[in-house]
DNA sequence: CATGTGCACATTGTACACAATATGCAAACG
DNA sequence: CGTTTGCATATTGTGTACAATGTGCACATG
């Protein structure tokens, strides 16, 4: 069916495709994955689809029961609790191993930071725009590996569980937070930033868990 | 061929076994995995067999190069330089989480940190006393994800590579750094512990670099 | 009416067959 | 003599068939 001109495999293909389906919120935690209808939905059969979901599984991304099929995983508060002081640290470390953070880093991290709070700017955007600061933060630190594990780590974090309980971080704490980091970037404190980040980060679950439980509120109020 | 009466499913047991195998040595850094022999030689069929690949291709125990086959992942000098400050962080992470270490806790890791010095162990044992001085040490943070994230890390870090070079960590420094570690937990001063323990990490990466030199030396000289 | 049992169906897990690609060698060519 | 081209072979990638297991409902039974 497919002439086979790429370099990539099916499988590492629909691996990608999946996670960014996932993240976008397409396949929403708690979903289920029917095998035959996703091989028929991306055009492929269940072999590399199988092969894909296991990597997937591996990632953290899907939860697995043998016979009982493949759930999109959860981002419950607990979840939340394990993977925010994880990121926390982990962008700490790659922080503190950044050299000078050159004028032009500095205010694209300003700038993102701004357009945050930036007023009518739908709530997916200022999520996107929070990603990006973070991802542009440690984009240099010169270890691609750690970049790689916080990527997959924040794409866990990330994904709004709680069926699209939108409005996600207007967070007037966050960016105030982002601000005295870059701050303490530019006065070349990276360990100040790196102490700062993480505490960023802690304070991040509660804020979530409060933040759900206004939503779940207003999701029964609205009913 | 197989009566299938487990609750674990093919390809999780081979993705397991196959782990075993690779940090055991038995498939040392470098080494190619043909898949018909693996598959025969354990038993099952290709198709469980690739899945479990997958999935040790995403722990990054594995390099994959389509229709070229797989190779157990490399483990040089420039792999633990990325690693070991991961691990640092992670684990001083794991530490600060951690609530005050209970007697028999701290005396189990003077215990193991004993043994890793007393004379007439092998090497291989030694090595062992050292992952599961670091595994105890993390083991009650509270953290199950983390706790996961930093084994897997571990077996990455873990394996010897060059050509099964033994020789490891006779480490003066490692357990005299253990020690003092463990008397910061003593006087329930963890964060100082945390410190301690990443600066250990740090300072892993150019012991294991000049111990690996010096047996690429002693290599050359038998030769 | 509540509860349990067994069967039909749906879904997942495994094996195998075939297709696509890489590799190594031998012969042709300059 | 070095280089290139083309084929034979080995290995990986994908599709499909079948086996094993879970699920839900009808029906019997107390």
């Amino acid at each position: 069916m497919n002439t086979q001109v790429s370099r990539r495999t099916t499988a590492q293909q629909v691996l990608e495709r999946l996670r960014e389906h996932i993240l976008d919120g397409d396949y929403p935690p708690g979903a289920k994955l029917d095998e035959t209808s996703v091989a028929k939905e991306l055009g492929v059969s269940r072999t590399p689809l199988r092969e894909a979901l296991f990597g997937l599984e591996r990632d953290g991304l899907l939860t697995h029961e043998p016979f009982r099929g493949r759930i999109v995983a959860r981002n419950d508060d607990a979840a939340v609790a394990e993977i925010f002081p994880i990121l926390g640290a982990l962008e700490a470390l790659a922080v503190r191993m950044s050299g000078a953070y050159p004028p032009e880093t500095l205010s694209k991290l300003d700038d993102v930071n701004r357009r945050i709070t930036e007023p009518g700017v739908s709530p997916g955007l200022r999520h996107g725009f929070d990603q990006a600061w973070h991802q542009t933060l440690v984009a240099d630190c010169g270890n691609p590996r750690l970049i790689e594990l916080i990527e997959r780590h924040r794409a866990i974090a990330a994904r709004h569980d709680g069926g699209e309980a939108r409005g996600m971080a207007d967070a007037p704490g966050s960016t105030a937070d982002h601000a005295e980091i870059v701050e303490a970037l530019r006065d070349r404190r990276n360990d100040d930033a790196a102490a700062l980040l993480e505490r960023h980060w802690n304070d991040g679950v509660a804020v979530v868990a409060e933040w759900r439980a206004q939503a779940a509120k207003q999701e029964k109020k609205s009913t």
